[in-house]
DNA sequence: TATACCATACTTCCATACAAGTCAACATTG
DNA sequence: CAATGTTGACTTGTATGGAAGTATGGTATA
């Protein structure tokens, strides 16, 4: 090993702040297009304004705050352009992953598929919503790894945070039993080793979101821009 | 229109730092692994810490700098697995888009193309490859757009800059006549409306990264990691 | 000579003070 | 009454001082 990789410095306050700040606006919790103060904040969890201003300048980055000089700081709404382009990313990238992993999809890894389907299902009829998307995220993330590609699914994460804020603002609306029946058909083409099939099966998957973003983005404007 | 969306704030201090070391590094003026110092950085350009430390923050959160509490900061390796993820994303997403291209490819679009195609072989007969690089940079793009979503565009724009940084890094080392060729195949495609050929040389092109990069890390090994 | 110790000069991190821009409510003026 | 000016309480931006951790080189010690 080229260095002792495993020494990570201790979370930092900022990044304990970011940590923080960044959940609760992937929740939902702190709504699109909500004001949000460095001092507020600072003044909240007892620390100075720095570290918070600090976790906000990240929060910008990765597209979730707006910073507007001597205005304040907002919460990004929620990009409708943006979601769109990730999800066509998504698509063509899912969608290459699943023809590598058809060709070779080894049975232990279609067990262990088959496994997290009865686990969405049961969440699902628990309705653990939280749940059910952490499983479908999981869902996802390991057909990247069957292709021997993880570190693509953790490329893609920042794109996915839109797409899972999207997903915890509207976690009533969309049909949990649908994406599961998806998902099933997904590993029946793997279990057949059929790439076509499977590469179909999951473009229609994931343009399952195109049906249902009118919908979303009619319930609720003001989390949106175009 | 919502809103007067074109006032936006002058350029902050730490935003005119910011612009100044990304592009620094993404030009490879700032060497990968070396080390920058905030208060190195405020002295040479006379302000103060504060705006040179979250220009770091900001270039941490893309995957160009690392710090490391109390020991310093150093701009990014180059990391070859994100490399990899990167250029399998690109092939996925451009192969999608160029087949949407080819279904319908005006023609002002498709004489476009060739003006930059022109542009390009005398950017390389004139040896300017920074030109050469903003060229492809912007034939891409223009597919892109040519498939009505420039946005994709845009989302992937992190994800070029890891690539980007190594095309500067390696300018010498790739053909630019092959990459002109292969850009000429891709037009030409698109001028008889060949969508799985368009595709196939648009694979074929992106894949030429798989070609070069052994001989990359190996030349220049300190500015990779795995 | 080799090893342990230690002072010192760094680094980033955090807190604080002040500067400058923005906005809203209110007073003033015509 | 309407328009304008002004004050003051916010906001983020920048500068600076000190806290705490780290690396380095010198020094004492065995």
């Amino acid at each position: 090993m080229d260095q002792a990789s495993f020494i990570v410095p201790a979370h930092s306050t900022a990044q304990q702040v970011y940590d923080w700040l960044h959940g609760r606006v992937l929740r939902g919790d702190l709504a699109p297009g909500e004001r949000i103060s460095e001092t507020e904040i600072a003044g909240q969890i007892g620390v100075s304004r720095q570290p918070v201003r600090e976790a906000f300048i990240r929060l910008t980055a990765n597209g979730l705050a707006e910073v507007r000089p001597q205005r304040g700081t907002f919460i990004g709404r929620i990009s409708l352009k943006a979601v769109l382009s990730a999800r066509l990313i998504r698509e063509a990238v899912e969608s290459d992953l699943i023809r590598i992993v058809s060709s070779a999809a080894p049975d232990a890894a279609i067990a262990e598929l088959d496994a997290q389907l009865a686990a969405q299902r049961e969440a699902s009829a628990r309705q653990d919503v939280e749940r059910f998307i952490e499983l479908d995220d999981l869902f996802h993330r390991s057909l990247a790894i069957a292709a021997g590609h993880e570190d693509v699914w953790n490329v893609l994460e920042g794109l996915k945070s839109q797409m899972n804020r999207l997903r915890y603002i509207t976690a009533r609306v969309f049909d949990q039993q649908k994406l599961i029946d998806q998902h099933t058909a997904i590993v029946d083409s793997l279990r057949h080793h059929d790439p076509e099939q499977a590469e179909q099966a999951m473009r229609l998957h994931l343009r399952e979101l195109l049906n249902d973003l009118p919908e979303i983005a009619r319930s609720k404007p003001e989390f949106f821009t175009k």
